[in-house]
DNA sequence: TGAAATGTTGGGGCG
DNA sequence: ACGCCCCAACATTTC
């Protein structure tokens, strides 16, 4: 009888830095390559389109890379536990007997709870549980403060971290992997029917390589460039200044060692610049671990405010509100720039998540929920963490939240970061033509100049939906019912 | 990882 | 030469 591991992938799509293909070869057991596509076990954060499509290509990636190694990568879909308990059985009747399934921790509460009770049923059955952490840097109970209390505020959290001395990733034997006797029929990736339907993500293709290559070659080539201005541009959405390493992160295609290792690396460059840029870098990857950290210690907070205070904030929902806000269409170019360009390409740029998120929650008063619940369909990087923090983050809700009446000024904000519009021309094409002045408040134009532009307010474009200066008062006001 | 309102200062024009 | 006013420019506080 031969006595194989099950290597069970979910959020770590990747071959080096994997812990569990290292306990695998470490063993010299045949391991067997699964994953299964269980989207109802998220829910109610069933993975959206965006990260569908980015998801179908990660698995494509990573089926041919283990089959180099001479391994499948088996595809199911269903009940996780049915899925496994069934491949065992299988197995068993062809001789061949599970000793473990081997894992990465999941972060994710519901996805933390599933593991756990999939845990306990196959123990009942006898199989081992083993589980390594390939998504973080440290696990969540190693970062506690003096008193044994999660971090609630980033800079203490960023000040321990960055001290840890963080185990480099360790190369793995892949010569000692080679997979069971038998293998069990798989789907086919098109079985899972992950891509969306024709049309949608037409813009995606263009823009990412999400396979495992383009992971390395993107982080290589951050690296090898940007992040030397990383500080200052970062901040300019028209600039390709951040790394945009999140979608890879996010499915584990890289794993937070391998980017640590890598930047820090990098900090050993002898340029200034490229040192305050790596470790710029590094403070924005220890935001990412926060963010999880967070969700673990308080797992209801991808639902309800970290500080309960703003349970009773006086949101005002409007879908027609919201729906300009998710199209585009709310009169302020660099909000609708920003929500085009994820609408496009599944992502957007940092600084202008910022603008778009503060523009919903305070000058439309539309709950932050429902802002994250849009990210969360529509980014190919939708994590629930980050995205969770962000948005409780803006809303002056969450772990050091941004104060409720730090309210960005959409027109001054595109004017200090975006100050020849080229993002704003770029994302919003009927404004192409409005000359820099006037390319964050058209409505300030004069009408020689629009017509000059050709763009008709109300027509090609619409005039603002709020108007600032009594948006921002409103806001405010708001915020005094529940503070006081 | 703001913005706006308010306060302060200092140079220059001018009587 | 002097005081007065205006107003950038910068600093502080308030939201």
């Amino acid at each position: 009888m031969q006595h194989i591991y099950i290597a069970w992938f979910r959020q770590d799509l990747r071959i080096h830095d994997n812990p569990m293909l290292a306990e695998a070869a470490a063993s010299g057991r045949p391991v067997l390559p699964v994953f299964i596509h269980a989207p109802d076990e998220a829910a109610p954060w069933s993975p959206g389109g965006a990260s569908c499509w980015w998801l179908h290509h990660a698995l494509q990636s990573l089926q041919e890379k283990l089959q180099a190694l001479g391994l499948p990568l088996l595809l199911r879909q269903g009940c996780s536990l049915e899925v496994l308990r069934d491949l065992v059985n299988e197995l068993r009747g062809k001789g061949i007997s599970v000793r473990a399934v081997l894992s990465s921790h999941l972060h994710e509460p519901r996805l933390a709870k599933r593991d756990d009770d999939v845990r306990l049923q196959l123990a009942g059955q006898g199989l081992n549980w083993w589980q390594g952490n390939a998504g973080l840097l440290l696990e969540p109970d190693r970062m506690l403060n003096q008193s044994g209390m999660p971090y609630r505020v980033f800079t203490p959290f960023w000040n321990k971290l960055r001290r840890e001395a963080l185990q480099p990733p360790q190369p793995i034997d892949f010569a000692a992997l080679h997979a069971p006797d038998h293998v069990p029929a798989s789907l086919s990736l098109s079985e899972l029917r992950l891509l969306p339907g024709i049309g949608w993500s037409g813009g995606f293709g263009a823009r990412w390589n999400p396979s495992l290559d383009g992971a390395h070659q993107a982080l290589r080539q951050f690296l090898s460039g940007p992040v030397q201005h990383y500080v200052h541009q970062r901040d300019l959405p028209a600039q390709a200044g951040t790394s945009a390493l999140s979608p890879y992160l996010h499915f584990g295609q890289l794993g937070p060692r391998q980017v640590w290792a890598a930047a820090q690396a990098a900090m050993h460059a002898t340029s200034t610049t490229q040192q305050e840029g790596s470790l710029a870098f590094l403070r924005e990857l220890a935001w990412r671990e926060f963010a999880c950290h967070l969700l673990h210690h308080f797992p209801h907070t991808d639902l309800q405010p970290l500080n309960p205070r703003y349970a009773a904030f006086p949101w005002q929902p409007d879908a027609g509100l919201q729906q300009a806000w998710q199209k585009g269409q709310t009169g302020y170019p660099l909000v609708d720039a920003g929500m085009r360009q994820l609408w496009q390409t599944g992502w957007m740029h940092n600084r202008i998540r910022m603008v778009v998120a503060s523009f919903l929650v305070k000058h439309l008063l539309q709950p932050w929920q429902d802002g994250a619940r849009w990210f969360w369909d529509t980014l190919c990087d939708a994590d629930l963490a980050n995205n969770s923090l962000g948005w409780q983050w803006v809303a002056g809700c969450g772990a050091d939240a941004s104060p409720y009446f730090r309210i960005f000024n959409p027109v001054l904000q595109g004017e200090k970061f975006d100050p020849k519009g080229d993002y704003v021309r770029q994302w919003v094409p009927e404004l192409a033509r409005m000359p820099e002045r006037y390319i964050h408040q058209p409505w300030k134009a004069p009408g020689s100049v629009l017509q000059q532009a050709a763009v008709r307010l109300g027509q090609d474009y619409p005039w603002p939906v709020v108007e600032h200066r009594a948006a921002r008062a409103r806001a405010l006001k708001a915020l005094d019912s529940i503070t006081i």
